[in-house]
DNA sequence: AATCACACGTGACTC
DNA sequence: TGAGTCACGTGTGAT
């Protein structure tokens, strides 16, 4: 906790009230600041310790309720500062910079997360869509992994030909999702590949994605009327 | 631009050091502190002005040290916050205090928006799960909603009789997502009732909520063996 | 002893 | 002009 005195006030009490700019080259003339430590203020005039000081009692007042203000304005930054705190998953006693780095890479990461959830499946679109990403995310095992999704009317021998295509790929099927709404259905597809000598290079992994992405085109391509999934899950109006 | 000259500095000269606290009452004599505001120091010194202030250049190389120290400190700080600028959604212009809030807000959305996605699809889990919750965030129209999931083994007429059961209650399909893993399956349902003059009460929506539950449940425990739609889509490792 | 991080009061600027 | 924001230098406790 802070220990210092927030009473005490360091008072520019000269009489030139707030015209003076020391600090600055325009000052010129012998004029000093006093800061006062207890209640009284004692005066240290350039030249006229006789003149009326007529404005310090103004100076004064608009000093404290500057400094007030400054103050109300610091306590609120430091509320959110310690909301944020509450809000990242390390440890309560962090660096302020330390702190706001953390808060970045949060809003950082989440954004990527809700971006990728949204398009990880959703609810199927009205056009036909095909695509093919190469996964970098989990970049150490020895296999890398491409998610790649196909939007298109269902049609009931729709998964057995992605089956099929994909089985002539050197990748293996490790999760898959389904989606449909009103007779569309979106399939999402995470499949794996063995890193090997032979296909461990960014052309290598390229290829593939490509050779995936030719793939689930042939499949959508087959346009279909039928509709039989949604006739099941999916009836007209009750 | 900030246009304050960065070279002047306030110095507190007297032979004292650094261990006078002025500003609170442990210091009752009358010392002063005087701040220059050219390059030489004028000294105050409350009672022994001529003593030699041996260590005044040490004192002036700390005091610039650490102002140079704080200065950077403060980059850091305003650096991170620069960056926070950027990825919230408001204009550029904005208070430090403002922005801090609108952090606050962008990332308690991310992380509902991410617990509730996560949670939507994602893969299914080992152990057999039953979830209904009504959806409140659009309670707007003529309309609730309620989102339910089950979590079981795939069968054959899982998709068949769970329609059935849902078809007994006052709700529509909206929509539904299917994810299969390793012969489980994970189905979210998006239902949809009317609202009324005879449900428009938290105990009506809540006895909807329980009756979707245990319909649900109800399909979960007729528990089954068959995989066929694993047999399709996930065949045994090529 | 030297460094770090924080809170404070203050001058400049803006509305 | 008064209220608000910002950067700065400084005092102070912790490490």
């Amino acid at each position: 906790m802070y220990s210092g005195n927030p009473n005490s006030l360091n008072l520019k009490s000269d009489c030139e009230g707030l015209a003076g700019n020391w600090g600055s080259e325009a000052m010129s003339v012998g004029q000093s600041l006093v800061l006062d430590s207890e209640k009284g203020l004692v005066k240290t005039l350039g030249e006229t310790g006789k003149k009326r000081c007529f404005s310090e009692a103004k100076t004064v007042a608009a000093l404290k309720s500057h400094s007030e203000a400054e103050r109300r304005r610091r306590e609120r930054i430091n509320a959110h500062l310690a909301t944020l705190r509450g809000l990242v998953p390390g440890e309560e006693k962090m660096d302020k910079a330390t702190l706001l780095a953390e808060v970045i890479n949060q809003v950082k990461q989440l954004k990527k997360t809700t971006k990728q959830a949204s398009e990880d499946l959703h609810i199927p679109t009205d056009s036909d869509e095909v695509k093919v990403e190469l996964l970098d995310e989990d970049a150490e095992g020895g296999s890398y992994s491409f998610r790649a999704y196909i939007c298109c009317h269902y049609r009931p021998d729709l998964l057995s030909d992605t089956r099929l295509c994909l089985n002539v790929l050197p990748v293996a099927l490790a999760n898959i999702e389904i989606s449909t709404l009103e007779g569309r259905v979106k399939i999402m597809f995470l499949l794996t590949a063995r890193r090997d000598k032979m296909n461990d290079s960014t052309e290598a992994q390229e290829l593939i994605a490509s050779s995936i992405h030719e793939a689930l085109s042939c499949v959508v391509d087959k346009a279909s009327a039928s509709e039989e999934l949604s006739q099941v899950m999916l009836p007209s109006k009750r």
